[in-house]
DNA sequence: ACCTGACTTGCACGATATTGCGCGTTCTGA
DNA sequence: TCAGAACGCGCAATATCGTGCAAGTCAGGT
């Protein structure tokens, strides 16, 4: 990894997410924050960013309604998205489903892992773009703008030709009782086939999908193999989820 | 192997991953760093690249800040999506290939025609998630972050069982004698397969496209319908492809 | 055949850049 | 106010760089 390599990766993601975390880069980049630190001062220096305590902020205090989306997302996705992103060993072929917590989570993956990711997000496809080391595979077929996903037949055929490792689910709702469910119809099917193909899955939600149900059936509780839960989460329904002998992760 | 041979070598590299590193070019030649760092600052000095501390980088591939590289896109790429856009009718079927041209040309296309848009290149679905009546279908395949698209044989497959009205086709070089001609072998055989299947070619190509050529074949001259280019392209050579019956339209 | 000069290459060596770590300081949130 | 996180600084280890130099290659001329 080149320096000069990692300034521009930071220019980017400073125009597109109008600001980065220092520690968060050390663990894209895997170095040290005090290289992290000495870049920031770099690009700072050249009036690139403006230094702030912990990490830095685009110089140009807005860029329009796209930064203010991306910087709610930060604050509590992307906490979800490093503990998921520990669950990734080398080598291991996984589903990235759709969502916005799975977008987060495909950019927060150390930036030199070597995996092999299938995606029927292209948004997520496009997200692993600068990751030199990860294989990326896209599921085609019919795009839903609305969800940001190719489902219909063509997606669940190819879904169909893959194993996966790891299943990194894209939830509308997850409670103890019923498991995974989906708002659409379409929509579980496809995820349905994800969870047939893997053999492990791994379930991120904010506190606000925990204990909610949607109609449409995706996985029982005990599939589940990993819940990944903001802090925020209720802690009741998190206990009745450990006492069915899911592995609970609490995002910081 | 000889000096020039080498030189090509690392452009054609520098031109696919934005980077090269000295070491590994050592290895890869089997020569010595100190004549990989004597290529790199021949390269330099003519402005074929630029030296960093490890290696090289693209000269001014997508660096600088979005902000800027979107301006300088949306003066010269916008102008030819508008022209693109009005060679499309409403109820058409497009393949719509990857590039950043392509990618604007998408974003440029009035927000509710109603059409139907093939893409091997995942930015260009995002980019039409906000076209509330035109549906899109994704090519997957293997994704090939240099490109922004899915290649291979998946991708080949799921372009070959598509009959499109319109090919709006991403260009490495387009010129009277040889036509439209790409980069890579892989993505030549892609973009030749959606040419094959596609009733009508639009081929979209800023100024500095124009009269260039590129070592893999996709298109004779003569299968073009639509040359889109933008004013400063080489008025000899835009009424070379007027002799040849191509249809060019200039954008303003 | 031999020489010559231009060019290329690899190596040595001193100079410079980059990086991670330790340590004391400063900032932030409870 | 206090603990912990983030920070800046200096240092030592390493990696990379530039330059000078000698050996090797090769085409063209004698």
């Amino acid at each position: 990894m080149l320096t000069e390599e990692r300034h521009d990766h930071i220019r980017r993601k400073l125009a597109a997410e109008g600001k980065v975390v220092a520690a968060e880069l050390a663990l894209e980049f895997d170095i040290s924050e005090d290289t992290v630190r000495r870049d920031l001062r770099e690009l700072a220096r050249v009036g690139e960013c403006r230094r702030v305590y912990g990490g830095a902020l685009s110089p140009a205090p807005d860029l329009g309604s796209i930064a203010q989306r991306q910087g709610a997302l930060v604050e509590s996705k992307l906490s979800l998205a490093r503990v998921v992103a520990g669950l990734v060993a080398p080598e291991q072929t996984l589903f990235v489903d759709a969502g916005s917590t799975n977008l987060a989570i495909a950019q927060a993956l150390p930036r030199d892992l070597a995996i092999t990711v299938v995606t029927n997000a292209p948004a997520v496809a496009t997200a692993l773009a600068d990751h030199p080391n990860c294989r990326t595979m896209v599921i085609g077929g019919q795009f839903n703008s609305d969800k940001g996903a190719c489902l219909g037949s063509h997606a669940l055929r190819d879904i169909q030709r893959v194993r996966a490792d790891l299943l990194i689910l894209g939830t509308c709702g997850v409670d103890p009782r019923v498991g995974v469910s989906a708002l659409d119809a379409e929509e579980a099917e496809i995820k349905r086939a994800m969870v047939e193909q893997s053999r492990q899955l791994v379930v991120p939600a904010t506190a606000d999908k925990i204990g909610t149900t949607a109609p449409f059936d995706v996985a029982d509780t005990s599939r589940i193999d990993h819940l990944v839960v903001t802090k925020d989460a209720d802690a009741v329904t998190i206990d009745t989820f450990r006492a069915l002998g899911v592995t609970v992760h609490v995002a910081p």
